[in-house]
DNA sequence: TCAAAAGTGTTCTTAGTACACCCATGT
DNA sequence: ACATGGGTGTACTAAGAACACTTTTGA
């Protein structure tokens, strides 16, 4: 209350970001492996302190950037951890940043040494508190997934409704019926269809589509919710 | 990346606590005058800075409880507050911390001098990005409210069915249809009626309810949702 | 010609919405 | 006896769920 701000004292602020990647139909995180001490050769997220001329969000896509060479990720703040003894090293909160990642159309990343992408259903462990920030992230994803077209930022900018369909079966952990799932995506009315097809999956061939941004926003801004099913 | 912990700079962290009441049928926010520079005379969130043996929410709760008296308090992270000059007095993260409480039951609460319940249709201007806070407050609690019980947390333990229509038509800002509100409502089947009737609000009296939480947690653990109606 | 993935329609079931009157009681 | 808020049931509509076969094409 009293912002007698001279004598309060001050706290580390670390950004750490809770990255889920998705490439060959796996859904992944990306963790890298301490090189230095503490907790040397420990599985960590990726993270930083925040300077003083930085948000967290821009800390967060700044070691982002760092570490990938990629810009322009979707990220949103996940939660704060503050719990006291959080750290052994020294007090120090950490605010987590959800990212999502495309890998399919991504093949030029750079991944440094240390880095490495992890299957989502075999983590390693990881230090601290970050297997807590991972479980609140999933938790996110799929709370998020209902609701909003985040599900997208993981795929392709043209991708296919089976490849869609694939995703939200492995976010979800659940197997949906194609002629309902193609059915209700289309009566949604914001994907545009393209000429060309996918054939890298089958003989046949699926259309590509792409996600109408500007008219998800119209409707959003009218009370439309991208829903695809009750879950 | 670097945990070299020495040589990072720390930042001021602050709570400031987004406190929504309910009573009288109108929704309510807490707020105080600042009698201290800065912000002389300014309205103002309910706020402290963390100290370096308390987590953000225990922080949160002291402030409530040093300012009301209130103790058990429904609260949760709202979202931390990070941008490099949101405060102009010193480079200053906040963690806002967003609670309900039912005023219906506390009429022994404590009134400090300064502090005061603002109606929501009607809050005066409120310092640095307070406002922001606010209306991500209520949004949380829009949300939040169509798939958890947390409404409930706004009224006292023991309420009726018209109470908690009348809660859900102040939060949404939309009316309901009562047999379909109270159908809904029902047949979720978490409620216990109980043998008393309130009197206050009409001849008949309306019969009084309690939410049965350890029902509700049993079926939100098998995938249950308190969900009211589509919004 | 066949294997493999893409694409398509209908019926049934469930949940949501719309709507109007009687009930209990204190004054 | 009447005014006030509490309480109830039914018919219609929309959305979700279940379900199996045809199409295309490269090898």
């Amino acid at each position: 209350m009293d912002k007698n701000y001279k004598y309060v004292e001050k706290i580390l602020v670390a950004v750490d970001c809770i990255i889920f990647g998705y490439g060959n139909g796996v859904l992944k995180l990306l963790a890298f492996k301490r090189a230095i001490t503490p907790f040397k050769g420990e599985w960590s997220l990726i993270g930083s302190f925040i300077t003083s001329n930085e948000s967290a969000e821009e800390a967060g896509k700044r070691v982002l950037y760092e570490i990938t060479g990629l810009n322009h990720i979707y990220m949103e703040e996940l939660k704060t951890y503050t719990k006291v003894d959080r750290d052994p090293g020294a007090r120090c909160i950490s605010i987590g940043q959800f990212a999502l990642v495309g890998l399919e159309d991504k093949k030029d990343m750079m991944v440094m040494n240390g880095v490495e992408w992890h299957s989502i259903a075999n983590l390693p462990d990881l230090v601290l508190d970050h297997h807590q920030m991972v479980t609140d992230a999933l938790l996110r994803l799929r709370n998020k997934a209902q609701f909003y077209p985040i599900g997208l930022e993981l795929l392709p900018k043209q991708f296919t409704i089976p490849q869609l369909q694939t995703l939200y079966e492995e976010i979800f952990q659940k197997k949906f019926d194609v002629r309902n799932f193609r059915k209700k995506l289309l009566s949604l009315n914001i994907l545009i269809q393209l000429e060309e097809k996918d054939k890298t999956t089958s003989k046949k061939g699926a259309f590509l589509y792409e996600f109408d941004y500007l008219k998800y926003k119209k409707l959003k801004d009218k009370g439309f919710k991208f829903s695809l099913f009750k879950i």
